[in-house]
DNA sequence: AAAAGTATCGGGAACGTTTGCGGATACGTT
DNA sequence: AACGTATCCGCAAACGTTCCCGATACTTTT
């Protein structure tokens, strides 16, 4: 027979149910309801999952509470050298781990930042990590990398994750999809510091980091007509992207300053991809009045068209003239060298980072959004250095 | 006049002292010790901080308890359609984004797995990362990347971070100075999954993903033999990794098979750093009586010796022969081709991270730890093709 | 109509910290 | 005695979830 847990009464129980597969009664008595615990639910199992040593464990052991150990153990005030001295070497001795997460959770911050980069592939978005990452861990921050894979879609999943861990601060080169930012609108309106870098763009209220495209670009087109090339085409990136409508710009400029003809067949806007590149380069190289030079917008698109030149037998730089973006390490070996634009990755990293901190401790500081713009330089190699004339 | 706020006496107030530079009072009556709250802490200013919208907000706004939410958002069963929908809507209109850091706290487990490489600047192991995290966002789980930078010191730090942000797993791949393995045992002790990868060590109990180095390396050292290279050298890495230890074994056993004397001082074994190739190339190139051959440990150390052998006239592959190990991209461009090693990249880092899902689900199984060889291909270029005689 | 079953919801503990505020004691000073 | 000061420590409320137990209202069966 079955007791009543409240009355104890034997008599009255009767089946009231079911709630979750399991029989319900009710004790006519005094009208309680209850179901009957499994009893292999009591099994000795205690705690069955491993057990980390906590804040408490150490309080009990040394006798004191858990705000004194918390106390002792963060090195406040208020705490007695022996009390604290006992708190830590008992912390030491039951090997204990402070649980991060019960930290942030009741501060509200988790001293990390996020960073989300389009793409791995290529050395420039590695080597600007690098560079955030030193001035990060400096400064006691954690850095959390994802990459968008150049996916509009993987781009605000991962915002939405970042927002979820309540990430400090946002570090994020966009994709080249990228054409909405409402994702990127969550963080201004909660609050939460936000740096672009690299793929920027405009419609979002942060500060940018960027380098000088435009007179990059000039520049590179500029060193490609001095050397006497005169038809030169552009392999430029998606145009929703700022850096392309810079370059885009740069060449432009130097086209026109020197009252060169900008063939507009030959400027072609496609994304960063190995296998548009060759579709791309293939289409120019066929050209019947195929052009002298190309200036890419990245390196891995150029050196993509200097090998196919190398196949159909133009010799380089003396029937064409090719200019990149980024050095690449390869730029350096392929022979004759790429020349191409180097950009400050390290610097582009450290920089982004240093600002994203001056945002965090700037509290709610009105900062007005600013854009660095941080100096590029031309490195010439065999690849357009053409023998005069 | 003050009153005691226990017993309500005005008479037997009487000063005791300050705490926190304010006023203290006991209550002679009652003998209760108070202190005043500043009247102007009652400013309006309720909430200061930026409040995100909890469960808790939801459940207020719609009137039902967070706990019905927190199943309504969860699509739990036990919730009616319509109270559902409301949920769900309300959640939308006010912008809901659920807090991860509480999630973490209760459910003890954060979905995120923790990976620590030594270094970003070669493209090995941003290669690896793309792979390992394609299986791990496939299956909902975040990577938080940490670099060691080569430091021992920095790899235990980083671990401790791993561990206080509890990771639910670590993927790691070991400094070149890493020689105590303590705080990898701390994850055994924890039962936190481990998965060792590339630079992976004895003395620990956890799986290791590897390529056949020692293959590797008997295959690089037969294929220079076969050219009709006599005396060749091995610069290799710190002995104290498993990795260059095996590749030394793998040149030593190709050399004893073709009955080729292996002179000592002509193997060497430095650490993974450019200013150390340059030191051991000049040395090696320098040798009264130099090698015909350089079997490298990767392929930066090779090509730093070949720049510097082109830079002494010394002729590639005719005079000197080079394999390098790990096929970065530089290796396919530079000078005549860098004949060296492939490895798989990408399936190294799938493997890793599908061996700590495994880990993870099995739920305390006791899997033998084991290890997995992942097969590297001979790529061969121009470094290493001599016409023979 | 009583008994049994079903569907839907709420209360509240737990997760491991931090921290504001008050309590207790000890000792010195009027 | 009465009061002042300093030092050290504990209580308990957050932080935002999840989830175990129920509780309530209603429908169906006996």
């Amino acid at each position: 027979m079955i007791a009543c847990p409240k009355c104890s009464e034997v008599g009255a129980i009767m089946k009231a149910g079911y709630v979750r597969n399991k029989q319900r009664y009710v004790c006519k008595d005094c009208n309680y309801f209850f179901t009957l615990s499994d009893p292999d639910q009591t099994a000795p199992g205690k705690k069955n999952r491993r057990h980390q040593t906590t804040i408490i464990d150490i309080a009990k052991s040394i006798g004191v509470s858990n705000s004194t150990v918390s106390r002792a153990l963060h090195g406040h005030a208020d705490i007695s050298p022996e009390t604290r001295q006992a708190v830590l070497e008992m912390a030491a001795q039951m090997d204990y781990q402070p649980n991060q997460l019960a930290y942030n959770l009741v501060k509200s911050r988790t001293n990390t930042i996020g960073m989300i980069v389009p793409e791995f592939t290529n050395s420039f978005f590695p080597n600007v990590i690098i560079g955030a990452h030193e001035i990060l861990t400096e400064a006691g921050y954690n850095l959390t990398i994802m990459q968008s894979n150049e996916s509009y879609q993987v781009e605000v999943s991962n915002t939405r994750t970042m927002l979820a861990n309540r990430i400090d601060g946002l570090l994020i080169s966009l994709t080249q999809e990228t054409n909405n930012y409402d994702h990127l609108q969550v963080f201004e309106k909660r609050g939460i510091p936000l740096v672009l870098f690299n793929r920027v763009c405009d419609h979002v209220e942060a500060p940018k980091v960027v380098v000088n495209d435009f007179d990059a670009a000039f520049t590179a087109v500029e060193h490609l007509i001095l050397n006497g090339y005169e038809r030169i085409a552009h392999l430029g990136g998606p145009l929703n992207l700022l850096v392309s409508r810079e370059r885009l710009r740069g060449y432009r400029a130097a086209m026109e300053k020197y009252g060169k003809r900008v063939e507009e067949n030959m400027v072609i806007q496609g994304m960063f991809s190995q296998q548009k590149a060759r579709i791309y380069g293939k289409y120019l190289l066929d050209l019947e009045n195929r052009p002298d030079a190309i200036f890419a917008v990245n390196d891995s698109s150029a050196i993509e068209i200097m090998l196919m030149a190398l196949e159909k037998g133009i010799r380089i730089p003396d029937e064409l003239g090719v200019v990149g973006f980024s050095d690449n390490p390869e730029s350096a070996y392929i022979g004759p060298g790429l020349t191409t634009i180097r950009q400050p990755t390290g610097e582009i990293g450290k920089t982004t980072a240093q600002w994203i901190l001056q945002l965090i401790d700037s509290e709610e500081e009105v900062n007005l959004p600013k854009q660095k713009v941080l100096k590029t330089e031309l490195v010439v190699r065999g690849s357009s250095r053409r023998s005069k004339g």
